[in-house]
DNA sequence: GTCTATATATCGATAGAC
DNA sequence: GTCTATCGATATATAGAC
């Protein structure tokens, strides 16, 4: 499976992954990356712990070892998901050098949002897609996170468009949620045969920034 | 409920709706308007028949005299919300003045399109909910009727980059996605407080077919 | 046609051997 | 820690009365 999880903080733990008395750690993320593998392509519902079984090697009732429940499983699954789109996002924004402007701020953010979606990580999609699929205490043991994430891309918008380099006339909060949606349904439709992730994060980023309308021909 | 299903075909039948021999289309019908009612805000896994029952005002097992499976039941929902979405397009892409340029009816079925989902069709949004969510022999039944909808918005767009009115840089197949997803998003997300559709629409088409930055000022 | 009552299947969850 | 076996809850689906 791709990357995940913890992504960019403590990568040196200064221990060896196998030591004796850990196995347990890894059978446990083993369920974890099956689980975010399976329900990314099948969704809630339709995703039986038995099909996350299969995929981690391991029979049903040991999931239960691990996981006191289902749901227990599925909340960890869409924290890592929504976790691992912030920090990578933030991550990317603080490389950015000092003084860099806001729209290039915001361009940034939605490159490395749809990249997550689209080539990094099992988590972020699974996460998407769940989001308005399982049952409403999962969603609201949830929501904080979501909203804390919300909040950086309304700040983007936001400092873009106080510095007068957005136009003045649109919504931002509509304007925010379709890009965020236009994003999010890549999950249902992206697969490799639709280009390199390169290509397909600059054209949606030349379409929300530019638009589709020709340019007048130069005389 | 709002106005669904068969809606600008047929308009006269010619018959009174309550004649004695259509009790049972009427309950069907009010099964129907039921179940796009619910699936389109719970989804597929979080809908039980009990819930499609309590609002039809029926009990769940004569569900059954009208369909013969909870699937046959989702899948008419979504055949209408395609079907619905698909006419109302066309329909007004039929209105417009004779030579209308291709960006004009672009535009104007992106408008179309989201105001379905947003003010018009319950089964509109039930069936971009479910599409995703649904066992796949549901989902093969119906993808024969969204591919014949995507192919609208094939031709929308190649006609428009064929006169030349679109930005030749861009992957049009990606491009088609994100605007379709960024719309059938606004499912998870619209609600009439976030404003009347028509400002809501106008945002989008703005965003998609102008961009986001701030043109030049005047001088 | 719609009801009540019930059969059947599925799946999440638990118990206990190893 | 992981297995096998099984329980129990839930919900789709059916049978039969009215």
């Amino acid at each position: 499976m791709d990357n995940t999880g913890t992504p960019l903080d403590e990568e040196e733990k200064g221990e060896p992954t196998d030591i004796p008395g850990n196995k347990s750690a890894k059978t446990r993320e083993r369920i974890l990356d099956a689980a975010a593998f399976v329900f990314s392509r099948k969704g809630f519902s339709r995703t039986r712990l038995s099909d996350i079984a299969k995929v981690a090697e391991i029979k049903t009732g040991s999931i239960y070892y691990h996981f006191s429940s289902r749901e227990e499983l599925t909340a960890e699954v869409m924290a890592r998901g929504v976790s691992y789109t912030y920090r990578t996002v933030m991550a990317r924004l603080d490389e950015l050098p000092e003084g860099t402007d806001n729209l290039t701020r915001l361009k940034t953010a939605i490159d490395v949002h749809l990249r997550c979606l689209i080539e990094r990580s099992e988590y972020a999609r699974a996460n998407t897609k769940l989001n308005g699929q399982v049952p409403k205490h999962i969603q609201a043991l949830h929501s904080s996170n979501e909203a804390k994430y919300g909040e950086v891309w309304r700040k983007l918008l936001r400092d873009a468009a106080a510095n007068g380099q957005l136009r003045q006339d649109l919504n931002l909060s509509a304007i925010r949620m379709f890009i965020l949606g236009a994003m999010s349904w890549s999950v249902e439709w992206y697969k490799p045969e639709n280009g390199p992730a390169a290509s397909v994060a600059h054209d949606f980023t030349e379409m929300i920034l530019n638009g589709l309308i020709a340019p007048p021909p130069a005389t």
